[in-house]
DNA sequence: TAACCGTGGAA
DNA sequence: TTTCCAAGGTT
């Protein structure tokens, strides 16, 4: 969950999560839709579905006990080199480096710039305290993302700013995709205290097989409910609701309020009924 | 290798 | 208001 998504963030989702799969053979046995409709809203969806296939793993071929080894864990979908070594260190204290965001501008900033990430990698398991990696791993991280800040660091405050190279200097800031601009029109139609929605192509790049309201496309004097901004990747949307619009050869579903916790949602399809009283 | 994948909050 | 970017991984 963590990946790419704040500590902050997660938090909810995380408890929410172990309160409904409780521990990796419950997690292994769900079906995929109730694992994603379980991170509804916390994006990347990739990640629960790789989480879910890496729960098999485990259940399967480790006989449900989580391997110890950053390399070994490395083998499991979803866990790369940041995510194995960040839990080899901390769960099992193993004397592994991370490098994640934050511990790559610690390191860039107290060496110079223009490292290649090997040699950021293998600085930081040079500085790595072997004695308690885990904590060490947390340590650096942490003095990234409260000190150690992308814009305007705390220098002041900072613990190795003796050591420090650059003393802060800003990080050069690689090429910027500037986010387009969009308008998009989705209906909310309801039908006996229920609501119409799609599903999105099983094939689709962006959230496969997830739920959403049925687009539109032709929104011509059609009366608008809701006004709302939502960013998805590098587009920011400006979206409209509008209520009862018939639908053209759509495939669409009623679906209950009380069955909409256990339907995949878009982050955005979430804003809405929850704007419209149908989610919590 | 670089593009792609969601969302929200801070600056 | 806009921009930036998060406890990255996969293809």
């Amino acid at each position: 969950m963590l990946q790419q998504t704040r500590v902050a963030a997660v938090i909810e989702y995380y408890q929410r999560f172990l309160k409904k799969f409780p521990n990796v053979q419950k997690l292994a046995a769900a079906r995929e839709a109730s694992v994603l409709a379980a991170w509804s809203g916390l994006g990347y969806y990739r990640r629960a579905r790789m989480l879910h296939a890496a729960a098999k793993q485990v259940v399967k071929e480790h006989n449900s006990q989580f391997p110890s080894t950053a390399e070994e864990l490395c083998q499991l979908s979803g866990v790369g080199r940041y995510t194995s070594a960040a839990i080899a260190s901390i769960a099992f204290n193993q004397p592994v480096a991370v490098v994640d965001g934050n511990v790559e501008r610690v390191i860039q900033r107290l060496l110079g710039k223009n490292l290649a990430d090997e040699t950021i990698w293998r600085e930081a398991t040079n500085l790595l305290s072997t004695k308690r990696p885990g904590d060490f791993n947390q340590a650096m991280m942490e003095l990234g993302a409260t000190v150690c800040t992308p814009r305007q660091p705390l220098c002041l405050l900072c613990p190795v700013e003796q050591f420090c190279a650059t003393r802060g200097e800003i990080k050069s800031d690689t090429s910027k995709v500037s986010q387009r601009k969009r308008e998009a029109f989705y209906t909310l139609n309801r039908r006996h205290g229920n609501v119409l929605l799609t599903q999105r192509p099983r094939t689709a790049s962006l959230m496969p097989g997830m739920w959403e309201l049925p687009a539109v496309t032709n929104p011509n004097g059609a009366k608008v409910w809701l006004t709302l901004k939502h960013s998805i990747t590098v587009t920011d949307y400006t979206v409209r609701v509008l209520e009862n619009v018939a639908l053209q050869n759509a495939e669409a579903k009623w679906i209950s309020p009380s069955k909409l916790d256990r339907i995949p949602l878009t982050g955005l399809t979430r804003k809405i009924l929850k704007a419209g009283r149908f989610l919590q």
